[in-house]
DNA sequence: GATGAATGAGACTTCATTCAT
DNA sequence: TATGAATGAAGTCTCATTCAT
């Protein structure tokens, strides 16, 4: 049989990378034949080298598109340097959280998998992941040359920020007890409060040095 | 032919760990050939059966030994309940940073090889994970209820901190321009921070609300 | 999409046995693939099967044409049977060079991929190879009875003599050094000479024995 | 099952180029697939593997021995340069004839698939080619200039004589009518006439110009 | 007249694993 | 204690071919 009726061309692709982003996230990279891919595709495995010409292609292809967009999301976003760094920062991090949470398997992939990517690949991919990681390090210095933020290494705290706030991705259920929005709130606590702002105003808190 | 007498096998165990836990930490776990690794520990691949039946249990042994290491150095350090949550807090800062980046492979591969494991080895040694994490959640919360943190779910906050403390490993390195000292002196003040917490005594900070 | 009128048709089929013949002739047919052949006709893998049924048609279908066109050569140009075998001789050896020297590939693939054909495919050009072979043979059988060429067996001289004289296009370029009319003498000049005639009268040589 | 008694390295390697030459002289390398020619040999596909790296290492290992072979076999036969060339001339049909008639698979499937060799294997064993040609080609180049042998020119002289010779294994059969005596007596009669030398002392022939 | 999408078979190759030695 | 030889399953990928459009 030639042609299944309502898989086409460009909605098998777009099955394709459905399908990869998912087992790929569950299973990891080099767990995942290219057969149970097509299997999940509904298409036989040959097909997919229409579309991708290796497996390779697959992961890189899927990391490289969620990074452009969320470069592409952030830099609409993002509010300009003029603005003092706290407010940046707080949009930055619920900006971040909002981005990723309806992306668990992307983001995961995106941090797991980056290791199977081979030289190339993995160097135009990690530029664009410093670029992102470049921007936050950017408040964070700002803040901390302002005096508005509390930093003491506008580079390991970037890496900190991010590290924290892309670990939601790996227990956060869109089906859980907790809302997306307080989550972001949640995140938000903790990352102002870890360079050193106290909460916002409707959460009054007291400064208190411990022992 | 006839290795020499004494104890060879115990060295060529620990010989296979240790390049299990480097390859692994760099390639992955289903990347990993046992040929490869056979290879690195300069032996035949057939005489790593000796020493382990399967790949699998490889692993498994890998990431068990991990965290029993893990939850017994940390029995060991940690403070008794009595005291106040933000010194246990500190406790566990210190510890973990301390007692991980040394083992910048082993981590790694402890939280990103999770999902090779088979269902029954998952379950055994996300247990342990489970309870390392819950005596974070312990303190966080003992910190919340007595007001000498400022938490705002206990559970979530033990995630994010265990997140941003063990995303040290994907970045540091021992060589670099940063001592482990000073690294546990950044994020225990990161940590801090996020719940709170204004800087250690070391560092006097004054309580600023910015802007 | 529907090409402009005219037999385009007719111009494919040709591209086709043309890309064909350089393709096989350089890679073998085994090497070959359809989407490689359609690649260089500039056309879609499943257009070719517009002209041939299968790749195995495509193949035969080169042979068969290449050697009906030898036969319908020869068949105009040979002597009759009433002239003497030795200018019989002359006009196979010049004829066979002359039609092989611009058909280089051609000839390459008629001789190398005779068992990349199927049996049935195999039998009908065979028996072409065969009519061929059996013109000469008869020429030499000829003049071995007249007693005008010294030979010892006809039929393994006829298939000595075709071996050496389509040894050529293994390595005689157009563009070399040697024009073809050269090549013609100097193999009718080797042939000649095997089978016991002295040179043309332009080289007079004498008839020693050495040593 | 580990091991099939009888069939141990050595014996399997020796088994895997029998089986190699005997099926790529008949259907061509591309045609040969390693599961058939595992099948031949009596192992599983995965055990070519432990002798040679790729199925290209097969034939470049196959035609690098029979050319080594054949070049350590004719530097032991060849007589020395300072004898007359007819003589030497003699001796090398002589030797190729025999070398190559017990050798019928390998001898075809050096000459059809060397352009099946990947650039590097073939620029090593088209050298060893070469160096085997030039030494007829000298053979023939002496008799030239000597005025013994009758040439107009030598490398195409020794290309021809070459195909010629090499010829003979696409259609001689050790179990056919015509000895292997009788087929280098019937060949050498034929070169020696192609250089202008007349037949060998057994066979007394008259120095006739026919027409 | 030609194509885009697809297929099933089969290509080479690597895998974890076994077992006699 | 270790290995050399082997296996069967499975890996990625390419093949000739089909057929609705």
């Amino acid at each position: 049989m030639a042609r299944r009726a309502g898989s086409q061309g460009r909605r098998t692709e777009a099955a394709i990378r459905e399908a990869a982003t998912r087992l790929i996230a569950r299973h990891g990279y080099e767990a995942l034949s290219m057969r149970r891919l097509a299997a999940d595709v509904g298409v036989g495995a040959a097909a997919l080298y229409r579309y991708f010409p290796t497996k390779q292609a697959i992961l890189a292809g899927l990391l490289e598109v969620h990074m452009h967009e969320l470069l592409a999301a952030w830099r609409t976003e993002r509010l300009p340097a003029s603005r003092p760094a706290p407010e940046r920062l707080e949009t930055f991090t619920r900006f971040h959280v909002r981005h990723h949470l309806p992306r668990r398997d992307a983001v995961f992939l995106s941090y797991m998998e980056l290791r199977a990517l081979d030289p190339e690949n993995f160097a135009r991919i990690e530029a664009l992941r410093r670029a992102y990681e470049a921007d936050l390090t950017a408040i964070l210095a700002d803040g901390a040359g302002a005096g508005t933020l509390r930093i003491d290494d506008p580079r390991v705290a970037a890496r900190a920020i991010i590290a924290m706030l892309t670990g939601i991705t790996t227990w956060y259920r869109a089906d859980g007890p907790i809302g997306a929005g307080t989550i972001e709130d949640i995140y938000w606590g903790l990352v102002s409060g870890s360079v050193g702002l106290v909460a916002a105003p409707a959460r009054e808190r007291t400064c208190s040095t411990p022992a």
